[in-house]
DNA sequence: CATGAATGAGGATTCATTCAT
DNA sequence: TATGAATGAATCCTCATTCAT
């Protein structure tokens, strides 16, 4: 991994942690064990430095919530489910509840800063893009009444999913977004 | 108004729009038209402030939220659906899309005070209390079917307008929370 | 006692353990339960209160340290004896090692306040001086050697009082100065 | 001279006027000519400045009050004397009477920090010892009387010196200091 | 590539004092 | 007498950024 690398993966942890803004620079260097001037040879500023960290962000949730679950080969059914399980395991291996880092910085960063809200909202409505073609399929397949709509039925699986980890986040405990997704299967006939 | 209320007021806006942590002391001086000094005879600190706004939006939403629609004398379903009119009514109203006052905090605040966190917590659990008791009604009414598990719907209704409004800030467009709507109300009987 | 007493009493407490500037005004306000108006209907300043707290001093130690010990009808020898011994029975009472009243504000006021600085002069001259009358009244009842220079003596007796207060209040331990006392009855024949 | 060792100097110049807790950072910076920033580049904090002043004032005292006079290879009667003859001379020197830098900390400090309070017994406790060790070779040489009580002697010169700078800077004139010292020579011998 | 010194605006907070009631 | 609201300068400290080496 190169340093510049390291150093967004660093400053990712971080920003998951504190939000953009409160995480400042020194925060990120005494973490990494840099210099103030190697930080400004790899990054114009802490804005940018953002930036990257959102893009690293997405890049590391689009295989497990989109290329290796949805997008898979599996049939329908089975690829949400394995979406929904990768989250539920996702923050079950945190020991802090830190939440969705996407959704943490949409709601930080959205009404602020139109580069982060576009980056963001490109990444989720991928997403809720691909949980509407796998709701179609089960369609297709008679596993789901073809009259249900898509859509808005991915957006309502999404909302789901950041709803619950925000109230899982704001109680520190993971039963909240386990029922919320078991209300998903249930509705979705994923079970 | 006292002078404090209107601080507390005024800083309310200011935090809702930018984030607690982002808000400086001189923000709500400057559109408070008061000195440092002034500040700091009502406030012991920016935290105490931050505390006061935070009850101060729990108190405002109470009513509109809880009491005044979920604990009404009308008929269960009307109660849940006037919850959702007013969500979709105070997100419509609003210019920008700053979000949810509490949901915003939840996000920003959980994970690093424990107080902030709580008092959210109170007040969102009362929340899903209240959605909770009302879906009880809906069956003892046969308006839903008694094999639903009221709690952990309840639990999702209210992961699907936090959801919601999450994707909607990010989008800046209510359509989605609209839709997300249609959907809780689809699925619990309520149109 | 009347409120301006009252005031003046409890600050020349809390600038005995902090020293004058480092006590705020609101310090005062709060261990007297007054309000900022009533504190500057009763004093012009802090400065006007600080010197209203050094004669207070000086009024407290007058008596100890001089009318009732060194200018009572005592023999010499008793006189001073019982000086030192009202010095020691001082400083034991006290739980914190605070040190002397007038030597922390000597040290404390001295270079940057002419009027702290004179008042303060005056009191511990005036201590000398009585110091110095009440050998010379030693030497002429044959209590000391006659060629012992009084003036100097008392100085020196000041002195080591002043310094092992300074050394007690650093060491957090009264021996040191019952030992410099236990030195100054030794060489003055007072024992 | 480093940066940091010439802020370190200036500062104690500036501390030993004023105190430590009265000399402001901004005191420092415009006796310095540097910025805010670069002070906390090379400080933590006004504390850690603090620390590092009494350090280096120990360090300028530790040579002629113990290392080059009391622990030279001199005589003992020689040794104590030249080590008087320091403290005129240093406060000879000193057209304002600044006192002692060590003593205005002991009574400014040591009731309120134990690390400030720790570091100035340390070396008060060496300079006393060093005295202590002075006297008694004075008596291996016959230079004293062999029932003096070499401890309880030095604790009551380290006194009459501290003493008599505290009188001193408080009369603003030397004349005392100098007549204390007289009182430690003739009554330890030194003459 | 890398270091860390330097900058100065801005952060929260405290202070002595004044003023209106 | 008494209250406490109001003021604004000053406090310590952090910040993102730049610059010389």
């Amino acid at each position: 991994m190169s340093k510049k690398q390291e150093i967004i993966s660093i400053a990712t942890e971080i920003i998951h942690s504190k939000g953009y803004q409160p995480t400042s620079i020194s925060d990120i260097l005494d973490a990494s064990n840099i210099g103030k001037g190697q930080f400004y040879h790899y990054f114009a500023s802490k804005y940018d430095l953002g930036l990257a960290v959102v893009e690293y962000i997405i890049q590391n949730m689009t295989n497990p919530l989109i290329t290796n679950t949805l997008q898979s080969k599996d049939d329908p059914k089975s690829k949400i489910n394995k979406m929904l399980d990768w989250v539920i395991a996702y923050h079950s291996g945190m020991q802090e509840k830190l939440g969705c880092p996407i959704g943490n910085l949409a709601i930080e960063m959205s009404e602020h800063d139109e580069t982060f809200r576009s980056k963001i909202q490109h990444f989720l409505t991928r997403w809720i893009e691909a949980i509407d073609n796998s709701l179609a399929e089960m369609i297709e397949q008679n596993q789901l009444n073809s009259n249900v709509d898509t859509r808005k039925s991915a957006e309502a699986i999404a909302s789901m999913v950041q709803g619950g980890i925000l109230l899982m986040k704001n109680q520190k405990d993971i039963q909240i977004l386990k029922n919320v997704v078991d209300m998903i299967r249930l509705q979705f006939n994923l079970s």
